[in-house]
DNA sequence: TATTTATTAGACGATCGGTCTATAATAAAA
DNA sequence: TTTTATTATAGACCGATCGTCTAATAAATA
């Protein structure tokens, strides 16, 4: 890749040295690291800041307010894991139910990359719910839904060549998969093992092969 | 009860007038019910404080921290589930698969009467385990160990009278009902409805039924 | 009465999210 | 070229709130 680039920035150029090729994204990119670890209301604008040494000032440049930049993250951070998805659960190289198995391993490899310090933006925020701005409670939902939409899909595709039961319920199913996927990758980071991930997954695909 | 107790205390009495019977435990519960909203690290000293109206040095002469607190408060919140469960896993009166059947009802009640704003503490806190002091981490762990095997008793006596299958493993089963659990409160409280603890038990319960 | 103990009262510095003015460098206009 | 407008960084500042600490007060005790 090219990371060299010739175009000049207007404005006024940043005290210390840093590839600002983007701030914007940058910020983001570092409040996005921040909220999967911390959520949205212990995280504070000054250390999404210092990660990237970024003077407040610039922050307020690009957002009108935590509140907008919040909404901004999860956006970056939802469009940034439907593509991730997507990479898995359309991959026809692979039957459907080894395409999610195939997420299920990605992710828990991630977490354990990651000792465990980070789980999922969206689980997170699900959570603290009640102390963010209201209209987010709209914004995850909305996430949750696209979520279970593809789990759906691929889950009707197992159906189809007669992996999971004609009768199965696969909306339904999906729905449940994110459902107790969040509580495992919470347990996850407790424990800090992959063991919640593997034991709710494994019971899961046995479960929706038997089902109805 | 008689509330009205005679016995003068000592110490300066509070400026405004309160049932100050027990400072302490108002303090826990007060703090419990903050804590069960918003957890650890979004729960000001401050905010506690003001519902039962205690200034802020009576807190730090009952406790020597905000983390000391966290601990106590996390203590008699088990103890007070760990009694509800007995109530409902132990009630001779229902077959075992019903009892827990009776909880899950009884958690839908009350999140239904707390219009979601309360979840449970203990997934409250195992989220933002990374936040916390590190000791909390072992306390949060034994709880959930010590639910887990109230729920593995209850299920072996089901697998005793054939209830669910003799060949499934009710500890692993265990577990994974409080993974679920949690994962399925998280969501009741982003939806505000309680069709996700309902969902996650009906199929909860048909699987394991159905297990192995 | 003097001392000890229990408890309340409120000051304290650090940090929070958010706003503000000043500064700097470029692009566009003259 | 010179001027102006635009873009962006720099960082002081504000009121609110965080957890902690010290001083003050009154009852119990000796």
């Amino acid at each position: 890749m090219n990371t060299k680039q010739t175009t000049a920035r207007r404005g006024r150029p940043p005290k210390i040295a840093r590839n600002n090729q983007d701030t914007k994204a940058e910020l983001l990119r570092s409040g996005l690291e921040l909220l999967t670890k911390q959520g949205f209301s212990s995280s504070g604008i000054d250390s999404i800041l210092k990660k990237v040494g970024v003077p407040k000032g610039s922050f307020y440049h690009y957002f009108d307010s935590k509140e907008a930049f919040g909404r901004e993250v999860i956006d970056s951070y939802a469009k940034y894991f439907e593509k991730k998805l997507d990479t898995h659960l359309l991959n026809n190289a692979n039957k459907p139910l080894d395409r999610l198995a195939s997420y299920v391993n990605d992710a828990k490899e991630r977490m354990a990359h990651y000792q465990f310090e980070r789980g999922c933006l969206i689980g997170n925020l699900e959570q603290e719910v009640t102390l963010l701005p209201t209209n987010y409670r709209a914004q995850l939902i909305n996430v949750f839904i696209n979520w279970q939409n593809k789990i759906a899909t691929c889950l009707q595709e197992a159906q189809e060549i007669g992996d999971i039961c004609p009768s199965a319920n696969c909306c339904e199913l999906a729905e449940l998969f994110w459902i107790g996927w969040e509580g495992a990758v919470s347990r996850a980071r407790l424990v800090q093992s992959t063991t919640p991930l593997t034991l709710f997954f494994e019971h899961y695909l046995k479960n929706i092969k038997l089902t109805n």
